[in-house]
DNA sequence: ACCCTAGCTGACCGATCGGCCAGCATTTGA
DNA sequence: TCAAATGCTGGCCGATCGGTCAGCTAGGGT
């Protein structure tokens, strides 16, 4: 036994993430995982039922994390409410920058699964909290959360420290949605 | 004879563009597009050498487009180069929805054929006419030429009328740009 | 009438994919 | 000490991938 089947499994999923999000879901191989994690492929099933499996565990985190941030939102209206959201999806995406990139690369193949945060409520949640703004607040909700993922996946090309990085979603999304900032 | 070249080789191209736009260039197999297309999978490779060319065929109008508009873009500078550049790239965007939305799929993988725009370049002007503004105009022009793009790709849950999406489209960079809309 | 050629196809190929399984090696508990 | 359980692997399977090829069919030029 050379690695605990805990260590194991955290191993294959932090080479499962990493290539998943470099390559896409479709674009890694098992035998891509195995190699990066160091066991055999057959190894991978033997502590995942299949690839599939991998990729639920991976994004397993993401949900919940979502579904708070819309509860904390339910009991705000209007800007405040489209405040906290800019803030608290902001901090979900650089805690999770690699599972959101996962997920805008396969987006449409992805966006129904039952572990995921239902992000048409989010959406409509963002909506609401614009709406009189604007005569088409669903554009802007849909622009600022786009450029808030694809911004946050190109850690190759950006190379702004976090804080700036932060401070930058958070000013472009509330200038988008058209709010005041400081 | 069932169709002439020219026709044979457009339905296969429409067929593509759609399908890679729906389900990645790898998420498409040559048989999915054949099936579209109305024939059979060596009918493809008749009329284009493989896969890969059929990609490069109809991603070709983009490069001179894109090259053009950054010729355009060099003759001005600051605040009036980054107008016309988001002009320029909202109506190339629209233009191109469903080829913006393959780049941007399968854009680790994509980014750096020769037959593709120079987006480092446009970029970097960009960035040029932005400097000054802000302590951080890389992070800007990332933001939202990322949310151009996977806000055009949204045609399923946005059904706006186009003039719509485009003014709000422009407005929404220009916020987030930091400079000023009427 | 003829043939030549352009358009098209079914059958097939090697490579690679996700997944399965019999069995080996190491640790553990009685 | 020894058997059971756990971790792990090489080898194999069927399916599917992109791509090739010999050959069929239908017009068009002479």
């Amino acid at each position: 036994m050379a690695r605990s089947a805990t260590t194991m499994r955290a191993d294959i999923l932090d080479s499962a993430v990493r290539l998943f999000a470099a390559h896409g879901f479709r674009g890694t191989s098992l035998q891509d995982i195995a190699t990066d994690a160091g066991c055999s492929k057959a190894s991978l099933l033997y502590h995942f039922t299949n690839k599939d499996a991998i990729l639920t565990e991976l994004l397993a985190p993401v949900g919940p994390e979502f579904a708070a941030l819309e509860g904390r939102l339910a009991g705000l209206d209007g800007e405040e409410a489209a405040r906290a959201a800019v803030a608290g999806l902001v901090d979900l995406s650089l805690r999770f920058r690699l599972q959101v990139k996962i997920l805008l690369q396969d987006v449409d193949a992805l966006i129904n699964r039952p572990e995921l945060p239902d992000v048409d409520g989010l959406t409509e949640r963002l909506t609401d909290a614009l709406s009189g703004r604007s005569a088409a607040p669903q554009a802007r909700v849909w622009a600022w959360m786009a450029m808030l993922g694809i911004i946050l996946t190109s850690a190759g090309e950006l190379t702004l420290p976090e804080e700036t990085l932060r401070a930058e979603l958070s000013r472009g999304a509330l200038r988008t949605l058209g709010l005041q900032t400081d």
